[in-house]
DNA sequence: CTGTTAGCGCGTTCAT
DNA sequence: ATGAACGCGCTAACAG
């Protein structure tokens, strides 16, 4: 039973109200009998309920962060950038782990709301869309990482995988490479369909046949998958090959089985990643990636929420479009 | 503002009690009105207030989690074992991520309790001890992981990296390497000394002289740090090295630095690692490591916590202790 | 089966 | 500068 106000206001013969606001730092307040309460609360081990305040104040000075799966690097960088603002504004966060799987998503933002989170911030598998309806009749803000699942109008951010892919493709092309291969996997259906596109409009520009590029599906975003697939499906034939995959972490798996047929890089096999994470400059051959701006993702939504939550006037729907970057290295 | 119980009731005509106890699926209740109750609270797009069940039953089914900085991947994955299991009963998790700071820690910490989380499980930084008198007179179960700064009696879970670190040097020593090095950094300074002292228990059981071993130890615990100091220490001479690093992904930048050097790995560079991160199977030389229990860490404390949130007998102080087991890869 | 009373711990409002 | 009354939204305990 831990010591409430009431307690203290027992103890030194006060009202509550004198306690409360003493711990509060209201001004209206004889500055000894402040001193004596702080005293006596510090004695008794006095610790705020925040969940009584909260009920009265109808705010929790917390934000939903729901991700699909924490254990990824990608997803902890974008919620370390998140933390990193919400510290400074006082904010914690609840953190919903949907582990890939819609039904659970559904269920945590649920929850979340229940719990009333006064913000969310929303890294949305692409398989669900049911999850809309809740979306759609929330009160409080949100913002959409990454995905956009069903054009819902609200502030999200978001990068451009589709030029992402097109800039790679040219880049490889100009590089010399004969024969492209894609592989990817379906982490965001919407995503995926995007980078193809744009891997297609390379090859238009370019003015490279459609067959110079060659699509391979992984069918589990694991390290395992990609791995066999680039085992079962690069032939080396007196024709450079270049390679771009869905991110820096399947493409490690890719750079072995490379490895593996011996294969020079980049002279007989380029490699190209996604996401820019850390490791990738320090591998025996430092991956050329795509920069991602995961950090810079989470701390924008964040800011974004708690600009919603403190300012008074309704502020217009914002989608913000982060740039990707394309960063040459070793591998191409 | 959202709805609320007393707006449904006022709708039909009903007590309060009616509604909560409808909505909670009580037994005492007509199944017709029940129906209806529910019929209409959803509706009303009615959404039960958590906060405010928290205040009456005095628990928020909310478990306070405190990492030093949930972008690595270590963190990571434990959160995620964390949370794999506490969603099963129905808990969230507070995350507070410390940024590797003391003061932040102890903020955090005071801001979790005050926002009354049902137990708290704590990734500590080795840095503070100050959070102990917090700790100490907590009234809630808590576990700490991997680190138990002053000797606290309370349930820990973690590993003995002082016996990691004398397999791996006795692992290296059997393989024939001959001159080693240890790569270390201030992560925790506890587990640095035990480290140390594991690799000299090694040389003294495998009767090996003291200088075949020198520690190298570097200033930040980053890629870039442990890269330019194998750059800078590394001296083939005839001699086989053996390198033993803090953890894996440190390793990866020491083997970047063998790489540049132009040794052959194994042959003339030995290279183990720690934690057994995803990526160390798919080097072009799959890394040697010792596999650290990362998940299962997460899981168990998670369930720990549970434990003593639901058993009535007090329960004995648990310190449990996973174990490591080495693997050996290509690097060695 | 349903309603009444009371209270969780704190803050808001108004009075003194 | 301090206090009293009331309510936040919900549930526990008892009554009927």
């Amino acid at each position: 039973m831990p010591v409430t106000q009431k307690d203290i206001a027992r103890k030194l013969n006060l009202s509550i109200m004198t306690i409360s606001r003493a711990l509060k730092g209201h001004p209206d307040i004889n500055i000894e009998t402040r001193k004596l309460v702080e005293k006596t609360a510090r004695e008794m081990n006095y610790s705020v309920n925040l969940v009584a305040r909260s009920l009265v104040q109808k705010r929790t000075n917390t934000i939903g962060v729901v991700v699909p799966d924490i254990s990824e690097p990608f997803y902890a960088e974008i919620v370390r950038g998140v933390e990193s603002v919400l510290r400074r504004y006082h904010y914690n966060i609840l953190l919903a782990d949907s582990d890939n799987d819609d039904n659970l998503e559904l269920e945590a933002l649920r929850t979340l709301l229940e719990k009333r989170v006064d913000g969310l911030i929303f890294c949305a598998t692409e398989k669900s869309s049911e999850y809309i309806h809740i979306l759609e009749n929330i009160s409080i803000p949100y913002v959409l990482i990454n995905n956009n699942p069903v054009g819902l109008e609200c502030d999200s951010i978001y990068i451009d995988r589709g030029l992402g892919a097109r800039n790679a493709l040219l880049h490889l092309i100009s590089s010399g490479f004969e024969k492209l291969f894609y592989f990817y996997s379906f982490q965001h259906m919407e995503q995926s369909r995007k980078s193809i596109q744009g891997c297609f409009e390379a090859l238009k520009e370019a003015n490279a046949p459609r067959e110079m590029l060659q699509l391979l599906f992984c069918e589990t975003h694991e390290l395992e998958t990609y791995y066999k697939m680039a085992l079962d499906n690069i032939h080396y034939q007196n024709q450079r090959i270049g390679l771009f995959v869905w991110d820096d972490e399947m493409a490690i798996g890719v750079y072995r089985a490379v490895v593996e047929k011996g294969l020079a890089i980049p002279d007989q096999v380029g490699i190209i990643g996604f996401d820019d994470i850390k490791i990738s400059s320090y591998l025996p051959k430092a991956l050329t990636t795509i920069h991602y701006p995961k950090t810079e993702m989470g701390q924008k939504s964040a800011e974004r929420v708690i600009q919603r939550l403190t300012s008074e006037e309704p502020l217009a729907i914002k989608n913000i479009m982060l740039d990707l970057q394309l960063i040459k290295r070793e591998t191409t």
